[in-house]
DNA sequence: AAAAATACAGTAAATATTATGGCAATAGAA
DNA sequence: TTCTATTGCCATAATATTTACTGTATTTTT
């Protein structure tokens, strides 16, 4: 906890105003983006090149349509182990990468083991690549699938209470 | 299945490139971009414009490091209602828009209703939140949350198949 | 109080964006 | 087939942005 707060407290209320800008539309020029937070073009660069650099901002991506791109179908996996080895997780790991349509997978607490979370095509597919992640995966004994019917909110950015 | 069979067709290989350089790198110029999928600038620069306004690109985002910017806890909660009225995923929807530490809310089919993922500072600020979520929100019967141990996996990028 | 470090604005050169015109290839109509 | 229209590309040029650099003011350190 004293890490984070000792981080946060190295950014000043133009720094999470430029992270904030820069969630909202990543692809602002330094000009526009230095006129919103009040910084002539230098300095705004040179805040984010920091931003960057310490971490702070980790990449910058386009969001796309899943619907428009054959990838309609959203679900979220609960998996059980049988046994929980040391080593599993590693092996989740290395199985997940294989499929790209998997976008999250998390070892949680609670009942279950893993949360994944899919995005496909249509349950057809879905099916098909679940008998494979189950057949690949290591020691799964029980998964329940929740297909999503409507989404009410759906974003990736950090709240940053400025 | 047909419409975005339909749609996708639209699409030829370099578009397809084009969306996947732009999921890889959101600030790349047309200029590079051009470069990476064999077109020259204003072509390229046509292309994405088209892709923006057909709806396949829908935003442009910089990815923050949460455990840097005080959202470190990650959970998701599966919530049950007592009845289900026609109107409460809009009640949902209105409530969720409340708390930007609310990243996704789905209405899931299976055992439960909704599903959450939340992004919050430590567990003390969560359980508050969760209090006031299940205050709020309308008809909550029960509710069960996972704390996320640990991520294998965390993308948003679409699997374009190319 | 002096020196050093920091953060800013302004400037100018290199680079990128963007509108335009022209050309070639393709598709559609006569 | 042949003509025309459309499409998609490249090249060019103007405008704008990016980026390195310099100087200055402010704050921090000694």
């Amino acid at each position: 906890m004293a890490i984070e707060t000792d981080e946060i407290k190295n950014l000043d209320r133009i720094d999470r105003r430029i992270l904030q800008e820069m969630q909202n539309n990543g692809r602002i020029s330094y000009v526009d983006l230095g006129k919103l937070v009040g910084l002539s073009t230098s300095p705004c660069l040179e805040r984010v090149r920091r931003l960057e650099k310490q971490g702070y901002i980790k990449s910058y991506t386009a969001n796309l349509n899943a619907d428009l791109l054959g990838s309609g179908l959203l679900v979220f996996v609960e998996i059980n182990l049988t046994y929980r080895k040391a080593d599993v997780f590693s092996e989740f790991k290395q199985a997940v990468a294989k499929w790209p349509q998997i976008q999250e997978c998390h070892l949680v607490s609670g009942d279950f083991d893993y949360l994944l979370k899919i995005r496909i095509e249509n349950i057809a597919i879905y099916r098909q690549l679940l008998g494979d992640i189950l057949h690949t995966l290591p020691d799964v004994r029980e998964s329940k699938t929740m297909v999503v019917m409507e989404t009410a909110a759906e974003t990736s950015k950090i709240d940053l209470q400025a």
